[in-house]
Formats: C-alpha cells, sequence, structure tokens
DNA sequence: TAGACATATGATATACAAGACATATGTAGA
DNA sequence: TCTACATATGTCTTGTATATCATATGTCTA
C-alpha cells in the first residue's frame, strides 16, 4: 500500500466516526442487531435522521444491513469496531484521564 | 467506566482525526519527530496553520511537543497511533479495496 | 537590550456537513 | 390493487470547523 494514501484512507474513516449521532448508533448495535425504528426509538432521534447516517456508516463498512420483511436489520461490524474501541479506551484511560479531555471544545474555550 | 461516555470520548478522539492536515501531520511524525518549520516545508502548508492542527493533536495528545532552544519537537505518540493505524489499514484491506472507499464522498455523488 | 528567528495566538470569512422536514420507495397483507 | 407500515431519499437552512491573514509571544545571540 502506499504510504501517500495514508491520510485519504484515514480520512473517510475518521470523519465517518467523528458524529455523535453515528456513534451512538455504533454503541447501540455493538449490544445487538435492530432495525431502524428501534435504533430511532432508543435514541430519540427522527428515523429520517438514523437513515441518513446509518448510510454513512454502512457505506464505510462499520455496520452491515440485511433485509427482513419489510424491516432492515443493523449489525455492527465487531472485527472493525471492537478493536478500535479498545484503542480508543487504552488511550482514554492513559493520556486523557484528570481532566485531560479529548475534545476541541478544550481548545475553543480560553 | 460508564457506557453513556462512549460516546462522548471518542467524539472528541475522531474528529480531531477527521481532517487532512492533522493527518498528513501525524503520517509526516511518524517517520521522525520534527519542528514546526520542518512539517510545514514538508506538507508545503503555512507555518501558522500547522500550529494551528498541532494544537489540537497535542491537546488529544496524539503528539507530543518539547522545547529545544528556540524550536519545537513535535513527537508522535506511538502508543496510540501505531495500533490505531493498524485498525484502520486491516479496515481497509478486508472492507475497502476493490473501490468500496470509506469516503462521505462517496455518499454525497449520485 | 535589540533584532532576528521560531512558533503561537487571535480574528474573520467561508465551505461544508448535519439535522429538519417533506416525500418517495419498497414490502406485506387483506 | 389498496392500505399501512418500514425505511430511504431529496432539499434546504444553519452551525461550526477550517484556512487565511495579521500579530503577539518567546528565545537566542551579538
Amino acid at each position: 500500500m502506499l504510504k501517500k494514501d495514508l491520510s485519504t484512507m484515514c480520512y473517510g474513516f475518521f470523519s465517518t466516526l467523528s458524529n455523535p449521532t453515528r456513534l451512538a448508533i455504533i454503541e447501540a448495535l455493538v449490544e445487538r442487531p435492530m432495525y431502524v425504528n428501534q435504533i430511532a426509538a432508543e435514541l430519540e432521534q427522527e428515523q429520517s435522521m438514523i437513515s441518513h447516517n446509518l448510510k454513512h456508516l454502512v457505506n464505510c463498512h462499520f455496520v452491515y444491513v440485511r433485509r427482513e420483511g419489510k424491516q432492515r436489520v443493523y449489525t455492527v461490524n465487531h472485527e472493525t469496531v471492537d478493536p478500535l474501541m479498545k484503542v480508543v479506551e487504552n488511550h482514554h484511560t492513559k493520556f486523557c484521564e484528570n481532566g485531560k479531555a479529548c475534545h476541541l471544545n478544550v481548545v475553543k474555550e480560553k
């Protein structure tokens, strides 16, 4: 793989994940597969918004879909998400505890 | 750790990484520690822009700084970045090859 | 303590993604 | 084939992150 592509490759990956709604969807789907309406109910968000965001997640293969009658079952890609979350948790534990929050707001507030 | 915090925690992490300039900086720093001007030269970007983005990366502990005379040496946090990149590369290899690009643009173009 | 160099910080304009709302598509059953 | 249900798609507005430009801070040397 060409080194030059790394940034590009990562950009799609990370920008898909840098959204609270999509992260909440992933967090919910890690527990169990769900229908769109179930996700919308659990997150208390509009169905269309959930669908829009699911499309991003499917597009980047963070979640899978399969049809089941009228409904669609969304499943998380554990192969990627599980180790990814471990890296984030480990980072957070080691480097971001004690108020050293990993959040842009910290930069913004003066 | 409370489950509820996961999304919040991840959001700061991922939004810091969902920026082409910052990813390019990380990519450069993975090779070797560098001064701000070196990074700016290598990426052919303005110094102030590099500094702004470095601040985000330092804030989230993806890179470290130490002073060295007039200059500042920026170093990548290999402990987080190395395993993280492995996850991304693995994901890309297994799920995004053959044009199944992990990029939002794919969603946008109709 | 000037002046040059290296880097950080501040302010502003802009591009773009996100959510809101409306509507279309698709599926199942009567 | 009509209706209800489940989900997807399209469009528009708005908030916000980004880069740019200008300037401040900090450090070294003469």
